[in-house]
DNA sequence: CGGGTGATTGATTGTCGTCAAGCTTGGTGG
DNA sequence: CCACCAAGCTTGACGACAATCAATCACCCG
């Protein structure tokens, strides 16, 4: 059983798991995750554990990594000490600049993480072969602004407890959270506060609150439940009903 | 007088001032706006008089935006009318997403300007040619993506002084009043609040509280002269001198 | 010259940051 | 198995910065 694929394309289908049936099934890729198989033979299997650091800001891109287990933080230090996270990277997801010979950030382990390295060099020969690697590349890079300038909007308009309640739904999203209502939280409240730019002492009081507005409960530290996704969601968009 | 450039790319000539002599000179397009003349006959020529909308989010990406002239706001607004600017637009740049269907943001025009509109088709088309267009794109992509993530940095790290210095250095950045020290603010005070999530009152008081510390003046509201650059830029970066 | 829009300043409130003190949890070793 | 410890989380008291509300001012345009 397939999908219907051009045989032209037949060098880049991936083995995919079929929901249903347990069985694979091929497909051409989608992605640019699903993309990269086409490089596995040049990908270099690398683990790292909980706070060491991947790379820095400012040092030669050589790779693309892609997440394999574990969670990564992408961060800026300041002069002065203060801590940017600009984002959270996840199992599946692809970290390292495109376009430049530099790191835009560091990038450190939030827990033990497996990442597999790419050769940039492969990388953007294989790009130059395949318009349909590029075109994912496009697509990539498309989407991760999206999601930046997202979180500038979060920044710039919403209190403490609206943007918890973002971080957690967009969480929740790509971690297929919103299927169990379950949520692990890998990352500590420090963290959580540097990505969100509010102190730890406010991260927990908006926890609190949340849990006080009976929209979440914790059963431990690192675990949420959602009770009301309907009422998060409105908190997240700012549908005024505050 | 011509830089060295192969003949392969003559086509890809365009002509620029030459600072010291004011003759055009060829050289090869650096980058995407620069090599969008290769579109220039299917780019159509538009007018927008002030607070006019150009486009609005989630409308269908029919065209890609070069302004000729003016300034224009890429923003969001939130169901219980909050607004966001996720970024002005300033003579020279583009504008229009790249990858997606719909726009991300409404495009307004904060005084009247001047647009040439490229249909994406044609876009499309050319950067499946060109290998260099591509490359162009690329990097204007990345680029555009690096400044979202500096603007979530000063969202979510710095103070109303310190976010207020960082935009001006910036825009004197970008309009070249780096080297005359002395810049105009087309947007109004309300704008400049919206794009870096602080009220009206709190831009006012720290433009004042700017003039008092001799970093600028104000000769009036729509013009500022950088009396210490040196000083607007430890602020900026948060060299902790504060 | 008058009206209106946008900018500025002042007074007050509220949210979040800071400082400080407990509390939980998980890991270690006796 | 329990005691101990440390790291990180939570809560409280207080203060600072920015938001809000309100009044006045400056400037542009007709």
């Amino acid at each position: 059983m397939t999908f219907n694929v051009a045989q032209k394309d037949a060098t880049f289908k991936i083995a995919v798991p079929f929901p249903f049936m347990g069985t694979p099934v091929e497909r051409a890729p989608e992605n640019l995750q699903e993309h990269l198989v086409v490089l596995r033979e040049f990908g270099g299997s690398l683990r790292f554990s909980r706070n060491e650091t991947v790379f820095q800001e400012g040092d030669r891109a050589q790779n693309i990594y892609r997440i394999v287990s574990g969670t990564i933080r992408l961060c800026r230090h300041t002069p002065d000490g203060r801590r940017h996270i600009a984002e959270f990277a996840l199992p599946g997801d692809l970290f390292g600049v495109f376009g430049d010979a530099e790191q835009a950030f560091t990038a450190e382990a939030v827990t033990n993480v497996t990442l597999i390295a790419y050769p940039r060099a492969q990388f953007d020969r294989h790009s130059e072969r395949d318009p349909r690697f590029r075109a994912n590349i496009l697509r990539h890079l498309s989407t991760t602004l999206m999601t930046a300038q997202l979180h500038t909007f979060i920044l710039s308009c919403q209190s403490a407890k609206e943007r918890l309640a973002s971080f957690i739904l967009r969480l929740a999203d790509r971690t297929g959270a919103m299927e169990t209502r379950r949520l692990d939280l890998t990352m500590g409240r420090q963290d959580i506060a540097d990505h969100l730019g509010l102190t730890i002492e406010t991260i927990c009081r908006a926890v609190t609150a949340l849990k006080n507005d009976k929209l979440i409960t914790v059963p431990s530290t690192h675990q949420l439940v959602l009770r009301n996704v309907e009422a998060l969601c409105e908190l997240a968009d700012g549908s005024a009903t505050a």
